[in-house]
RNA sequence: GCUCCCAUCGUCUAGUGGCCUAGGACGUCGCCCUCUCACGGCGAAAACAGGGGUUCGAGUCCCCUUGGGAGUGCCA
């Protein structure tokens, strides 16, 4: 089918800063919306502001991208490299009548802003440089360098067929002329929007909706041009966990942060995938099925709340079944952000098996495995207090005894030994695990008594468990 | 102010006029499992913002109210 095939999408961050949640679901949108119909994706940056873009900020956004792994189909755009075409545009529609200048200067408009606001009056521009038949314009000042401004219609309405909102009509009587290229001659969002839509194709504008109310001004700006406007798609924002907007102080965080807290790049689509899109009942998604079965259809039209405890629940289940080449270099990276060595520790796999079920980040995984990479530095006084009492001292012991003896250091062997020291003394299990457990973590949490001792291997084991006891007798004589 | 948008458990949501005494998931609480922490299993509490219509029948359609949000820039 030659229409769905031709699909082209875009997301067009402005580069003023990194690329936060918001933004990567609405990539992730788009993203999904090209490659279910077989179309192609597009990143493309708007950094017509010179004064906030940067170069950082576009980085940023790359990084971002690529950790999440939705690559653009095309060479990424900027339109600070296309100003010649905006100005070969504005020429055209200055010539053909669609834009003129205006030469109000700034205070002007400022004046004329705060009069219509003294009156309760929607603040517009008033058309005083619009050319219209039988008007006479005043004689342009010398002095001041005109802006030109798109001569928008003033009768008729404007009818968005949003992909989420349905219909939503605008009158072209509450729109004014707005501004398309400024005095320094460079050209504006709305119109820079339009044309890179135009040129590049694009049939499916998926974007944040505070966007709607240019929508109508850009699809004015495409019909005086002679181009059919794309679709629309205006997803509702995403607020924080209090219901209001996003801030720096609570989530409005870059992705790259949540990298750093632990998360998998996966984990992180999918819960962003589920945020305000459902199918059915739903929760966990491969990407394949995302690209099956998303549809604008079940995107709902009301803003969602970012909630971490679920986003943390979705990173458990993918930490739990993700293949381990998958985790195996996010979790090294976790390891080594640490300042651990991880040469004399065990391999990466093993760990990440033996850690995944409790933990719900690779930022845990790795706090909770720093004792397998690097000596203790203590024990947690409330843990020791608890298990490391004076008769644990022989029940250690004979465990280094026992576990001396291994000809091979294997679970089930180590296993069959805590086991044996247990029976022996007709103690319960946890009476020996646990002071095992303080003596070689540090503390009373770990992976089952036999894996963990299998991980850190023999050497470490016999050492940590002969300081234990050694920690044990000094503390008893003190007393 | 004006324009536009939104409204189901605490949260994400299912629901497209009868299948809804409203389902699932996260979280919460209880029980079970258990060498710790977890995983897992079982169970519980928890919502259609309010008011009018339309209809034999409304969470679902319409209107109003209330409450949220966005826009109203020579920012994007």
């Amino acid at each position: 089918m030659t229409a769905s095939s031709s699909i082209i999408t875009r997301f067009a961050p402005s580069p003023t800063g990194f690329l936060h949640i918001g933004g990567a679901r609405t990539a992730l949108f788009s993203y999904l919306v090209a490659k279910r119909h077989g179309g192609r994706f597009l990143l493309r940056i708007e950094d017509t502001d010179r004064e906030r873009s940067t170069q950082e900020a576009v980085d940023a956004i790359f990084e971002g991208m690529d950790w999440l792994g939705l690559a653009s189909d095309f060479d990424p755009v900027y339109q600070t490299q296309r100003f010649d075409r905006y100005r070969e545009v504005i020429a055209q529609m200055l010539e053909a009548g669609t834009a003129y200048y205006c030469y109000c200067t700034r205070e002007e408009l400022d004046q004329m802003r705060n009069e219509q606001m003294a009156r309760k009056q929607k603040p517009r521009y008033d058309g005083r440089w619009r050319p219209e038949p039988g008007k006479t314009l005043p004689p342009p000042p010398d002095d001041v360098p005109p802006v030109v401004r798109f001569r928008n219609p003033t009768e008729g309405k404007v009818v968005i067929n949003d992909l989420v909102r349905g219909q939503i009509v605008f009158d072209n009587g509450e729109l004014d002329d707005l501004i398309i290229a400024r005095a320094d001659g460079t050209p504006t969002y709305n119109f820079c929007v339009v044309i890179d839509d135009w040129d590049m194709n694009v049939t499916h504008v998926v974007r944040g909706d505070d966007h709607v109310n240019n929508t109508p001004r850009q699809i004015n700006i495409f019909q005086a041009l002679g181009g059919t406007p794309p679709h629309y798609a205006h997803v509702p924002m995403i607020l924080g966990s209090d219901g209001t907007k996003l801030s720096k102080r609570h989530g409005a965080l870059g992705v790259m942060e949540y990298r750093a807290m632990g998360f998998l790049p996966e984990a992180m689509l999918n819960y962003l995938v589920r945020l305000g899109w459902s199918h059915g009942d739903q929760e966990l998604f491969t990407r394949d099925e995302m690209i099956a079965k998303f549809d604008f259809d079940h995107v709902s039209s009301s803003p969602s709340r970012f909630d971490m405890e679920k986003a943390y629940w979705v990173n458990h289940q993918y930490l739990k079944t993700a293949p381990l080449e998958k985790v195996v270099p996010e979790f090294e990276w976790h390891l080594q952000r640490m300042g651990l060595d991880l040469s004399g520790g065990p391999g990466l796999e093993d760990v990440i098996v033996a850690q995944r079920e409790r933990c719900r980040t690779l930022l845990e995984m790795a706090e909770k495995s720093h004792f397998l990479y690097a000596e203790l530095s203590g024990y947690d006084e409330k843990d020791a207090a608890k298990h490391l009492k004076p008769e644990t001292a022989e029940v250690l012991e004979a465990l280094v005894t026992k576990l001396s003896a291994l000809p091979e250091w294997q679970a089930e062997a180590i296993h069959q030994c805590v086991h044996a020291v247990a029976e022996e003394r007709e103690l319960k299990l946890g009476k020996v695990a646990q002071p095992i457990r303080v003596a070689v973590v540090g503390m009373a949490v770990s992976p089952p008594i036999d894996q963990t001792l299998m991980l850190l291997g023999r050497t470490r084991t016999l050492a940590r468990l002969e300081a234990a006891v050694e920690h044990i007798r000094n503390r008893s004589e003190q007393h």
